[in-house]
DNA sequence: GGAAACACGTGATCC
DNA sequence: TGGATCACGTGTTTC
């Protein structure tokens, strides 16, 4: 057989089995079974992986279901519906009873913010026309003298705190300052630059957390002095 | 045919079909057909009835997962393995939410009290040899202004407030007050001494509530100021 | 036997 | 097109 033979091959197929039975250069070949082997591989395969890909899925759904029996009490003999159930009324109690807190205490939250906006008080605006309220909000991570800190910053900016609500919780503080500035010049472009200066400064003190100075790291110890009291 | 013959009648199998071809008092009856129906309806309302209760129990199941799905924000578009994962993670945060809530908050009672203690503490004793610390709590009506005075007796008292936690609630407040004084002078006296000035002072603060020279009563609009901002 | 609950594989649908 | 998700009907087990 030379290569240009081989190059330019010559198929002829057989009478028995017209589609896959050919002979090949003279060889007789027959893909028959090789193609329907590859068809019910490309088949199977599918089918295979599937089936495979559903189980995956499944078995994802259903560890988390059996992380959610583990948190929930007295769920380990319920059906995955009643579960579910289950999960519903505890989301929804837990729900109720932060927004029950929620009414009566600040709840720090994960992220740190800071908020300065303008209060409108008719009372206060009609015995105080040389004033005006401000409201300062302060999220960030706890720590030893925060609070002198972001005293002293609003006292700089010649404010004055006539209410302050501190609520600590878990390493973390949320503050609220009902502050009185000085209506002294006129017009809202000073007003808000005070604000901004207002919220810089007090951004500069609630993003310092781990690079103050202090050097009495009281933090790790807090639970010692405020557990016993209750 | 008479009543009796009707209520009493005869079955008489035939030999074409002996199980389910007869006469009925003279009428042919073939229950082939019937009963080979019956046969069929048996099985295919079983496994009906099994589809009927398998989606039931399907539904069941999405109604509480569509139920979860609005209880937890930002879960429109994940699939139901990501809800549930999301679900464990409200889950444990509200959790642990709790109990920090549970460990760490104080709850202000309904009797005046302010009590001064020693806190020892090894580390701050170690590193602070001229300094001693204080625990000064203090429970009463809130006001405004009642931190500023809180703030400037101790100050006058030249203790430095090394950490705070205050907590208002329904119109009461409960102030703790992590302290460093000054041990200049020797003695336990002398500590005491502080101690019993720093209760009178801080007293005459807690119970002097309504009769404060304060004119603007901004508590009863308080909630005015926080319930908003979350 | 039969209802209930679960896992499984499959068809359909959507990027 | 393949990969992922879902609903569905079925086989199986348990009480």
């Amino acid at each position: 057989m030379d290569t240009a033979s081989f190059l330019a091959p010559q198929l002829t197929t057989t009478s028995q089995d017209e589609a896959s039975s050919f002979t090949f250069n003279g060889y007789p070949f027959c893909l028959h079974p090789w193609f329907e082997g590859f068809a019910e591989d490309r088949a199977a395969s599918a089918s295979r992986s599937h089936s495979e890909a559903e189980k995956r899925r499944r078995d994802r759904i259903n560890a988390q279901l059996a992380t959610l029996r583990k948190l929930i009490p007295k769920s380990e003999k319920m059906d995955k519906a009643a579960l579910l159930g289950s999960v519903v009324e505890h989301v929804k109690e837990m729900k109720n009873k932060t927004m029950e807190i929620s009414k009566y205490i600040m709840i720090p939250t994960d992220v740190d913010e800071v908020t300065i906006d303008y209060v409108n008080d008719e009372y206060w605006s009609s015995t105080n026309k040389d004033k005006f309220l401000l409201k300062a909000s302060v999220c960030c991570d706890d720590r030893p003298e925060l609070f002198s800190e972001l005293d002293r910053a609003l006292k700089s900016l010649r404010l004055t705190t006539i209410d302050a609500n501190i609520t600590s919780l878990g390493g973390r503080i949320k503050a609220i300052f009902i502050l009185s500035a000085n209506n002294s010049v006129e017009g809202g472009i000073c007003m808000n630059t005070l604000r901004e200066s207002i919220k810089v400064v007090l951004t500069r003190i609630a993003t310092s957390c781990s690079t103050t100075g202090s050097n009495y790291r009281i933090k790790s110890k807090r639970q010692r002095f405020f557990l016993p009291s209750y």
